[in-house]
Formats: C-alpha cells, sequence, structure tokens
RNA sequence: GCAGCCGUAGCUCAACUGGAUAGAGCAUCUGACUACGGAUCAGAAGGUUCGGGGUUCGAAUCCCUGCGGCUGCGCCA
C-alpha cells in the first residue's frame, strides 16, 4: 500500500501484481491478498522447522550483529554523591543498563559512564554539616545513612536562615578554591558514597566502564568558556556568559549560562566539557542520555551548543516519565519523604519470598534465598522495562510481583516450565535426537514465535524501547503455555516428541537471553 | 504567559511509528484438573482512543484548535 501510494495506483491491483510474480522458493505459500491490500505470505512448515533447527545450533539465536558498529558512550544512572539514590534513579539505572546490554550484543562498542553528581552546590551544606552535626560513630556503621541525615538537617535549617545558607555558601567557595581540609571532607564524602552506590549496583548487576563525575572536568570548565568567547558562540550578558541560540524559535528567550556572573561554572558548561572529552577521548560516535523528561530544555540547549561548536556526534536525549505513588502523585514514603532505591529492592525480595514460602515451602533455604532474590529484582526490573518510558507509571508492589500477566514472575515461571521438562526427561537436549516436524498449530506459532527474536532485538534500538522486547517475551511465555496445553511432550515418541522437546529448549533459551538483555536473571526452580 | 511531554476498557498498560474487527493483565462472570510444575489454560463482558475540525483509500498515531494533567522556563544540578 505504500509502494501503491508512492506510484499512484490502486493498492489491491498493485498487491495483486506482485503477489502474481513473488516466487517463495519453497518458503512459503503464494501469497494472498486481503482487506485494502495487504499482502499475506503464509511460511511453509519445512520451512520454520528448518529455521527452528538452525537456531538451536546458533548461539545468537538468529539475532544479526549490527552491520556498522558505532562507539556509543552511554550515560546513565548518575546519582548525587552524599544522597542515596532514590526510586527517581531506578529508571534512568535500570533503563540505561538494559540498553547498553542490548547495544553490545549487537556489537556496538558501548562505553557506560557514570556522570556522578561529585560536585557542586550541595557540597557547601554537606561541609557545614560534617563540621558541626556529624556523628562520627554513626558515620561508621552506616555512611550513606548519616550522610542523608546530616544534608537533611542543613538543609532543613538553611531555609529558614539565610545567615546560615552564606555560611554554607562561604564554604563552598573554600572548596572550589581548593581548601585543603575541605577538600579532604569531599573526598572522604564521594569515597564513602561510591561505596555505598557500588552495592546498590553489584545488587542490581549493573556496572560501569567509568565513573568519570563532574568534578573529573573543573579544570577545563575555564578554558572552555573562554573559547566559547573567542569563537563569538558565547557572549557577556548581565554579567553571566552565555550562548544565545537567537535563529531557534524554540530556544530564541533561553539562553544557556556558561559561567555565572560570580565566576561559577554551572551543569551546562560541565556537559558541553564532557562531550568534547567523550569525543576526544573516548572515541565518541553517538552519547546517549538516559536522563528524566524534565531535563528536556536543558538538552535542547546542550545540543545546540555543540552543534554551533561543530561537534558532529549524535547527540541522543532518552527521556523518561515520573513514577508515581497509587495516589497519582511523585512516589513518597508515608512520612513525606522520597523512596530509596535500597529499600525497595529490599521491600522487593522480602515479598517475593514469601510468595516462594507459600507456593513452594519444601525448597532448601539457601535456593530460596537466591529465587528470592533473582524474582524480587527482577519484578522491579520488569515493571519498568515493560512500559513506554515516556509514561508516569504508578508504582504497585501487587502487580510488579504479580504471578500471571505481563510480570518477571510470569516470565521467569514460563522458564522454569521448560526447564522441569529435561529435569524430569533426565537429560538435556539432543539435536540429532529426531526431525523436527511443526503438525500442531500451537507448535507452529510458537515456532513463528521463535523466529521473529531475530527482527525484535535490534527495533528495541530504533526508538529505545525495551518495552517491545519484554513485550515480545511475554508473548512467547503465553505461546509456549498454549503449547504445553496442546502438546504433550513426555507421553509422545518419535519425531513428535523430537520436536516438541526442540520447542521446549529453544523457547528456555530465548526466554534466558532475552530476559539477560533486560538485565534480568533466571533460576531453575522456584 | 511561553515551551515540552502526556490523555486509550472500572484500574494498570500495549498498539511494530499511517494499516486489517484498537490488544493484554488486574478486577468481575462462566468453564477445564486426582495435573509432563494449575505459579496453567479456554470463554464471556467491558471502547465515540479527552472534545471539535482537517489531511487520504485508511488516523489512537500526522496538522490545526479547545479542555485537562504533569514538567520546565538566565546565574541549582
Amino acid at each position: 500500500m505504500v509502494l501503491a501510494k508512492a506510484l499512484r495506483r490502486n493498492p489491491r491491483e498493485t498487491a495483486a501484481l506482485i503477489a502474481e510474480t513473488f516466487d517463495g522458493g519453497g518458503l512459503c505459500a503464494p501469497p494472498e491478498i486481503a482487506g485494502p491490500g495487504f499482502i499475506n505470505f503464509r511460511l511453509e512448515s519445512e520451512s520454520l522447522a528448518a529455521r527452528c533447527a538452525d537456531l538451536l545450533g546458533d548461539e545468537r539465536l538468529g539475532v544479526a550483529p549490527a552491520p556498522a558498529p558505532r562507539t556509543v558512550v552511554l550515560d546513565f544512572s548518575a546519582p548525587n554523591v552524599a544522597k542515596p539514590m532514590h526510586v527517581g534513579h531506578i529508571r534512568s539505572t535500570i533503563l540505561g543498563d538494559c540498553l547498553g546490554r542490548i547495544a553490545r550484543f549487537l556489537g556496538h562498542r558501548v562505553v557506560s559512564d557514570n556522570h556522578i553528581g561529585d560536585w557542586g552546590t550541595q557540597f557547601g551544606m554537606i561541609l557545614w554539616g560534617w563540621k558541626k552535626l556529624l556523628d562520627e560513630s554513626a558515620l561508621a556503621s552506616d555512611p550513606i545513612a548519616e550522610l542523608l541525615r546530616v544534608y537533611r538537617e542543613v538543609n532543613a535549617r538553611a531555609k529558614a536562615d539565610e545567615a546560615l545558607m552564606e555560611e554554607c555558601k562561604a564554604e563552598l567557595v573554600k572548596l572550589q578554591g581548593g581548601d585543603p581540609g575541605n577538600l579532604a571532607i569531599w573526598e572522604k564524602c564521594v569515597a564513602l558514597s561510591k561505596e555505598g552506590l557500588q552495592r546498590i549496583y553489584d545488587r542490581l548487576d549493573v556496572s560501569f566502564d567509568h565513573w568519570f563525575g563532574e568534578s573529573f572536568y573543573n579544570d577545563r570548565l575555564a578554558p572552555l568558556v573562554e573559547e566559547l568567547l573567542a569563537a563569538g558562540i558565547a557572549e557577556k550578558s548581565d554579567g553571566a556568559v552565555c550562548v544565545f541560540f537567537r535563529e531557534d524559535e524554540r530556544l530564541a528567550g533561553k539562553p544557556a549560562i556558561v559561567r555565572k556572573s560570580d565566576g561559577g561554572f554551572l551543569y551546562a558548561t560541565t556537559d558541553l566539557a564532557t562531550i568534547d572529552f567523550r569525543v576526544g577521548e573516548l572515541g565518541a560516535d553517538e552519547i546517549w542520555y538516559v536522563v528524566g523528561a524534565p531535563q528536556q530544555l536543558h538538552f535542547d540547549q546542550i545540543f545546540a551548543a555543540a552543534k554551533k561548536r561543530g561537534q558532529t556526534v549524535a547527540l541522543r536525549f532518552i527521556p523518561f516519565g515520573s513514577i508515581l505513588g497509587k495516589d497519582r502523585k511523585m512516589l513518597k514514603t508515608r512520612s513525606g519523604d522520597t523512596v530509596q532505591l535500597a529499600d525497595v529492592l529490599d521491600e522487593a525480595v522480602v515479598r517475593a519470598r514469601s510468595i516462594i514460602e507459600e507456593k513452594n515451602p519444601e525448597l532448601p533455604e539457601e535456593e530460596k534465598a537466591s529465587i528470592a532474590e533473582v524474582v524480587g529484582i527482577g519484578s522491579v526490573k520488569y515493571a519498568e522495562l515493560s512500559q513506554f518510558r515516556m509514561t508516569d507509571y504508578v508504582f504497585d508492589w501487587d502487580t510488579m510481583l504479580s504471578l500471571k500477566g505481563n510480570t518477571a514472575p510470569y516470565l521467569i515461571n514460563a522458564y522454569v516450565r521448560t526447564r522441569a521438562i529435561f529435569r524430569r526427561l533426565g537429560a538435556g537436549f539432543e539435536p540429532g535426537g529426531g526431525r523436527i516436524v511443526l503438525a500442531e498449530e500451537a507448535e507452529r506459532s510458537l515456532a513463528l514465535r521463535l523466529a521473529q527474536y531475530a527482527e525484535t532485538v535490534p527495533s528495541v534500538l530504533d526508538d529505545f524501547r525495551p518495552n517491545a522486547l519484554a513485550s515480545y517475551l511475554y508473548e512467547l511465555a503465553t505461546a509456549y503455555h498454549h503449547f504445553w496445553e496442546a502438546c504433550p511432550v513426555l507421553k509422545v515418541e518419535g519425531d513428535p516428541r523430537h520436536t516438541r522437546l526442540a520447542l521446549c529448549e529453544l523457547t528456555g533459551r530465548v526466554l534466558r537471553h532475552g530476559l539477560g538483555l533486560l538485565g534480568i536473571r533466571t533460576t531453575e526452580r522456584m
């Protein structure tokens, strides 16, 4: 129909012409024309069966590597130092990690860089609090919690006390001026925070190639601003240095400030310096920013400024919406605080554990614990990845840990069932154990689904939609359950048995692999 | 005020970027089992895709407009 439109011809006639001249070469039956001009190709069972046999021998499960691999610097997670990660960081961390896994699998060179907020105004308050409010023993037992307590308290006090706010600013100025005492405290804070963050990343199975935080760029900022001024890209305005975008209708009234009137720099400055570094030192062809949607304007400005400087690197902003509570407001605890990521993970594991306890109490303790970890963390990740990143979504334990529907437990369970067959069989899959003959409709539709993995995985990167992969896996699991109901495996013999074992084996592999691309582990039992 | 994102079943979400009768899950109702793991499956019901125009063979999707929600808008990050 697209072709007919371009040729300005009748869609049905065009379709008929194509259908007549098409030679399926044995792959599929003669095409049929339907509706306003659709052409339906029906795969022959033999070619579909041959495809399954190929997939069984293919570690990549049919997914072709990208024809033109790129070097992608992936900017995600990026929490602030001395503040705990809260649920808002969940999306960036999980989405970014997943996109990195998929890009790597497709053959791209992915350099993940955790651009942590380890420099900035918040350190004025932290330094003041460190000196006046710090509880050393609390710091020793739980550094992150103590840093948070201090930060919150100073923040609350400073809001109501202008003199205190000035003292905080003075501490910041000392730090920025290189005061040894403040620098030492700052370094200690950063080190402690990194340890705490790493523990969460370990649990999430997320890792980074680099942690080039904001402070890494400190001595590159002044020269950058001078260069911008010299090139006529930036200009002075009310004492500050700004980049204006007068030629751009949308950004015309919204300059990016790269140096404050007091001489300080801002995150726009850092972000521009960061682009230089990533292109120059990391060899980036593309930079992907997995950052919340509210930062849209900021990235529009940064990208426009980079373009003015002649940067040709492909800059991609990958925004996402907010996580809401059941009241449809930003997720908060009962006491009104932001919800901490570590608490979310703990609760997910506890809830998963109690479900396992109920369903399968006879499993060994140790196995129960590890299953609970996989299912709990997997559920949190899957809830995130299974929906379109831009929609604000409602955080709901019962939905994400449900054993039914589009959830991690359902998918992991489907995988477990594929393994159960072979456990019962007492042996692994034997590729030479017979012929694959797709006789039943449930076998055919499952095989078709399996063959579609090849096209589903690359499509995720078209618009950065992991939910497309999630939804494929869910449909695969559903197809497998239909097959399971309709086609007994171990009660038949010969080719039907081999065919069904092959389908179980392939389904298991695709589920495990696909969940792996989402950053979710599987278990053999649950 | 200006800009961005969003608005789909009672609820939570899809819809391969312009295609066929808009699909799932939850909740509701009806069925199947002494089960190769029922942690399952079959079925029913549920819709003016926020309203109104437009573009075309064809619109949830693109354009215009109104309404509603969220977010951002020169010296925080």
